[in-house]
DNA sequence: AACGAATTGTGAGAGTTTGTAACAGGGCCT
DNA sequence: AGGCCCTGTTACAAACTCTCACAATTCGTT
């Protein structure tokens, strides 16, 4: 879902990604999917709820994350329009999905998909696709977390968000959320984020406009170079 | 892989985890599945490599990990015996895998696999619900990476190895595995996680023993307080 | 247009980790 | 036994991030 590794950049699933940001992929067969609007902050779900629903994201951007016993958030991914979120789970959902802007998300049914794909291979295949796209996310944050410092860290997220923009957004990478947000997703401090974001602008890698909900890459070489990947 | 929530402590993929644990879930129809001993730090595919064989440990631990332009590695995942590597890769792959020890891998034809998945949902849906279990792994590690202190990261590493141990390990843990596989794996230093044991050792929360190839837990309840989780 | 709330940006000191270096221990070879 | 290599441990200075404090900006509401 962060899809540092897309359908540009990964072999990992080409086919499936295309198919599924086209918006069709596994809903055509399930009638009851209904639409539900979120705003900024809301959950979809939360730790320890019962899983009833897969979700696809229509709009805006929801992270899943965990929360820690001293009460820390631990962001483990972003879901963006055209991401499914709630495969996998079993029984009670172990992480919490929250809106970080306003976002629409179209609900399934989680029992008449799964007793779907038992008998339907090539919708077993999509989900198994599917969990495939989320896993090469996960990896690929796990690198990016895994960096030392925070420039490496700011820079990787950063170049992430502007692959999965695609070609046409020419270097411009809209947030979507706070810096809390990216905070917890990086193992950094909201201070630390913003700071390193002056210091990419200071570097002239960087330029932040919007009140700093956009992000315009001025030097995308320099960029990874600083990403280290 | 890594597993810090398995069968026990995981809602999800407990039916297939006993089956997978099991060893024979995806074999049994696939004939050619020869067999291949490594050494230490033998590869068993490379990033760029071509992605032929899906593989089943089947005794030592795997590597997955990713070189980063400066030689850095980052350690994505730990594979045990009876977890499988190698899917949900298409072309080539973009991760590495090699042996932190003595190892056996078993080796599956991956088109074989992926053409009778097309057909056969039980198949597809086991093929799921592996991949389900390494994205649990991969997000479980997530949240301890993004862990902040040293302290937390080896507390939940070492809990990770102790629950994957099962209850008849009776708190010893081994390694199997250099400081500089640990070290990769959190995005430590090797120093800082020998720093971090002896400090471990000096609260009288764990005892290294065997020459620092074994752990022997002797406080569950504070390793887990430390862990934060 | 103005106000208040929320978010973001900046600074200084404290704390932790890293990097460098030296040393100890075990295994393997001659 | 002795020497060599690799791994692991420990010490200390340097670098980095975190914490806490407060200013500046943005956004929504009145």
């Amino acid at each position: 879902m962060l899809a540092i590794n897309t359908s540009e950049t990964s072999p990992y699933m080409q086919s499936f990604r295309q198919e599924s940001r086209g918006g069709r992929a596994l809903d055509d067969r399930l009638q009851q999917a209904s639409e539900r609007r979120l705003e900024a902050k809301e959950h979809v779900f939360c730790e320890g709820d019962q899983r009833t629903h897969v979700y696809r994201v229509e709009d805006g951007v929801i992270a899943i994350y965990k929360t820690l016993f001293d009460g820390r958030r631990r962001i483990i991914d972003f879901a963006y329009p055209g991401d499914y979120i709630g495969l996998g789970v079993l029984g009670e959902h172990i992480m919490s999905a929250q809106a970080t802007c306003a976002s629409k998300v179209r609900c399934f049914s989680a029992s008449a998909l799964e007793s779907l794909a038992e008998t339907d291979a090539s919708l077993a295949l999509k989900l198994y696709k599917s969990v495939c796209q989320d896993l090469v996310a996960a990896r690929s944050l796990l690198v990016t977390v895994g960096q030392r410092s925070a420039i490496e860290r700011v820079a990787a997220f950063l170049l992430a968000l502007h692959r999965r923009g695609g070609e046409g957004s020419k270097g411009v990478v809209k947030l979507a959320m706070r810096r809390s947000d990216i905070a917890d997703l990086l193992g950094l401090t909201i201070e630390t984020v913003s700071r390193t974001l002056t210091k990419l602008r200071e570097m002239q890698v960087i330029d932040v406009e919007q009140g700093g909900t956009t992000v315009k890459l001025r030097d995308v070489p320099r960029l990874a170079d600083l990403a280290n990947e």
